[in-house]
Formats: C-alpha cells, sequence, structure tokens
DNA sequence: TATAAAATTTACCAAATAGTCAATATTTTA
DNA sequence: TAAAATATTGACTATTTGGTAAATTTTATA
C-alpha cells in the first residue's frame, strides 16, 4: 500500500509529489501507452527515483487507474451541459467548441483516453456502458426532442455524438499527421480555422431548411 | 537475417506461414499496440512456436514493418479516387463511403494505424509529411477549385478531409465506446445508419445553398 | 534540539520478453 | 530413395522491467 493511502493526512510533500508524479505520468502514457510506458519513465520525467514513485503509488497500474479517473469527470463534463431549453444549434455549437477546447489544452488527456478505449477499454469499459451511455441516452433524448418539434432537421442522435467525438478528439489524437498534412502552420491558427469548419459543419446539418 | 529474405525463391511452407504470422501479428499488433504485443502472443495466435515466427522474420520490429506498409498502401487508396471531373459532392460522398466500408472490413489495420500515429507516428511520419501530405493537397486543390466555380459551398478542404477521416476511422477506433453507447445494437444496422448519417452531414456542408 | 515520522536511495529480486543456437524433423529434388 | 535443402523446436542468454527491503537522509514536532 502507498503511504499516500494512510488515513493520516496528506503532508506538503506528499501533496507535491503526487502532482509531479502525475503530471509525469500523464506525459509518459498519452506517449506511449499503458504497456509502452514504463516507471522508469515516469521516474525520469519528474526527477524522482523510481523506488520513490513506488512510495507514493502502489503500482504503475495505480499510478494510470488515477490519471484515467481524474480523466473521465473531465471528459464527460461537457457534454453534461447540454441543455433542452438553450437554442439547439447554439447548444451543439457550444458543445463542439468546448470539445474543440478540451482537444486543444488537454491533448495528453485526450490520447491517454484514446489509448484506452483502442485497446479494448479494459479499465473503463464499466463507465463506457454505465454512466457514458446514460448521459449519451439522456442528451439523445433532448435531440430527439428538438427533431420532433421540428427545431432541428432529423438526424440520429447518436450519430452525432459520435461525430462530434471523432471530429474534435482528433486534432488531438492525432495532432501529428495533422501537421504533417498542414505543413509547419501556426498550431493555434490551425484551431481557430478547425473551430470554425466544425461550427458550419454541424449547423448546416441541423438548421432547419426554408421550405 | 530471416530465411525469406534471401534471394532464393519463395517455396509453399514460406508463403503460406508469412501469411499465418501476418494475419495473427495483425490481429495481436491492433488489439494491444506495439509495445504490448509479444511474439509470444502471435506465436500462440499463429499456433507456431516463437522461434518459428523468427525463422521467418528478423524481428518483432520487422513484423510490425511489413504489416504498416502493407496497411499504408491500402488506406492512401481511396483518398486517390476523388476525380475533378465528377460531381462533387458525389465524389465526397463516394469517399466517405469508402473509408466507412474500410473501417468496417479492415478494422484492425485501422486501429494498428491509429496506434502508430497516437504513439507520434515514428514508423511512418516520412510517409505522412511525404506521399500523405502530397496527396492531401492534390486533392484540397481540386475541392479549391469547386469552391471557386462555386459548385460546393465555400469551405476549408484539409479540415473536410481532416472531418471524413475522423468520421469514419472512428467506427473502427473506438467501437467498443460505440457499442458501449449503442448497447447491443447489430453492428451491420450500426454501419449503415451511420453511413447515412455521414452522407447526410456532408451533403448539408457541401450543397449549394439556393440563393 | 532531541526524537519521531516521513521521505529517499542503494542494492536487490523475480518475471517477462526479444532473440540465438544447435539439434532434429520434414520436405524437396536429383 | 538418398542427399540436400528447408523447416521446426527445445533449451538457452541477455536485457528490461515491475516491484521490494533495508539502510540512510531529511523534515516535522514535542
Amino acid at each position: 500500500m502507498a503511504r499516500s493511502d494512510t488515513t493520516k493526512k496528506v503532508t506538503r510533500i506528499q501533496r507535491e509529489k503526487i502532482n509531479i508524479i502525475l503530471e509525469a505520468a500523464l506525459d509518459v502514457f498519452s506517449n506511449h501507452g499503458f504497456r509502452g510506458a514504463t516507471i522508469d519513465m515516469i521516474a525520469k520525467q519528474a526527477s524522482l527515483s523510481k523506488p520513490n514513485i513506488l512510495y507514493y503509488f502502489d503500482s504503475k497500474d495505480d499510478i494510470h487507474s488515477v490519471l484515467l479517473s481524474k480523466l473521465l469527470d473531465k471528459w464527460l463534463e461537457p457534454l453534461k451541459v447540454i441543455s433542452a431549453n438553450g437554442d439547439p444549434v447554439d447548444e451543439i455549437c457550444s458543445y463542439v467548441e468546448h470539445k474543440l477546447d478540451m482537444a486543444r489544452v488537454f491533448p495528453r488527456e485526450s490520447r491517454l483516453f484514446a489509448n484506452e478505449i483502442l485497446q479494448g477499454a479494459p479499465r473503463i469499459i464499466k463507465v463506457l456502458s454505465g454512466p457514458l451511455k446514460e448521459l449519451a441516452d439522456q442528451k439523445a433524448e433532448i435531440i430527439n426532442s428538438w427533431v420532433k418539434s421540428g427545431k432541428i432537421e432529423p438526424i440520429n442522435p447518436y450519430h452525432l455524438i459520435f461525430s462530434i467525438w471523432a471530429t474534435t478528439q482528433h486534432y488531438a489524437d492525432f495532432d501529428v499527421q495533422v501537421h504533417a498534412v498542414m505543413g509547419n502552420k501556426n498550431s493555434d491558427a490551425n484551431f481557430a480555422d478547425a473551430k470554425s469548419y466544425l461550427k458550419l459543419l454541424f449547423t448546416r446539418l441541423l438548421e432547419p431548411k426554408v421550405r
């Protein structure tokens, strides 16, 4: 059991070192995947010794789980914000914007998540088919109600959600490819372009046509 | 050097075993990533002994490179088909359809590619910034010409391409998440729904508006 | 400031894993 | 069918890696 797990109060050093380790581990896990990462790599990145890392965390798995569970809250949050009351196209576009900002600001978290899903999501499959599914179901219902009331064009709400996830996370998960294709262009300008493109994409899809 | 590398002619057994090994390796690499895969796993999947695998391939890296280079041809091909002469919306929709079919029929290849990109594309970065970029540039030019001639609405062609890649490959790379959210629904029906959704998405984006 | 608690390190171990090699078995061919 | 070429395997090595234990150093506290 790691030192920090005891019921005793957390010291200043524990707080600091745990943060340093998690920060380093996020770097390493997001760039190499779980199996590609080693405790030594994390230790080097954190400028700590390997046994010192294992003084704060039980195991490599332990560090990874802590990162994943911290991530999940952050990851599901933007979807929760979608409200049945707002203007449908605005609500969806805000969601797209929010998700793209996350990809820009938290690319490591996005890749950590992508790595986990790609390997079959062994550690978070229950969250996916539990809380995530419930949240998606709930928002799909809202979207369906917008369709029924004619506020947006008829679409499959689940595939709408998937396409938002896919297009936004792409800029974090596949950024190497994006940069290779776009050349050495300014990354911020690139994100700005992506944002207006995606807002257009989803606006055109949803905006009710004049009949 | 692997037996099969010599200049002598390839025997029946070599041809068969190499295929068996590559097939098994595709399974293992696509599900576990390069570092997560072991030669023992590939050997077990192929029903061969580990030294026997290494009789046909120099190393784990060697197997992986062969898979990657086989994949790249297949992966770039659909984009090549886009022609300046066809109807723009049809051309793009055919491409979307083609890419989605690839995700359905070759999910392992898609995940192999995704794994490689996620880890920074160390082995294929040159292909991305070389042939892939050139191909994308070429097709972007075609798309721009469509915009100029008013055949499609103005959009950034690179982000259009990215969004097609992202939305189609999502169904292979993130299929665990897709299935978790969609429940135990029939996978074929799911792909059919995705296809009509995506065709709608890109048609609405591109179709010139009546003015 | 002396003592207790916390933090860190050095030196390990055991398991996993990539890859080798020589011996053996099988297949092809002259 | 005998010899040559090819294919397969068991036993092995070296390295990497997750993790441990005990000794030492640093920090907090009475």
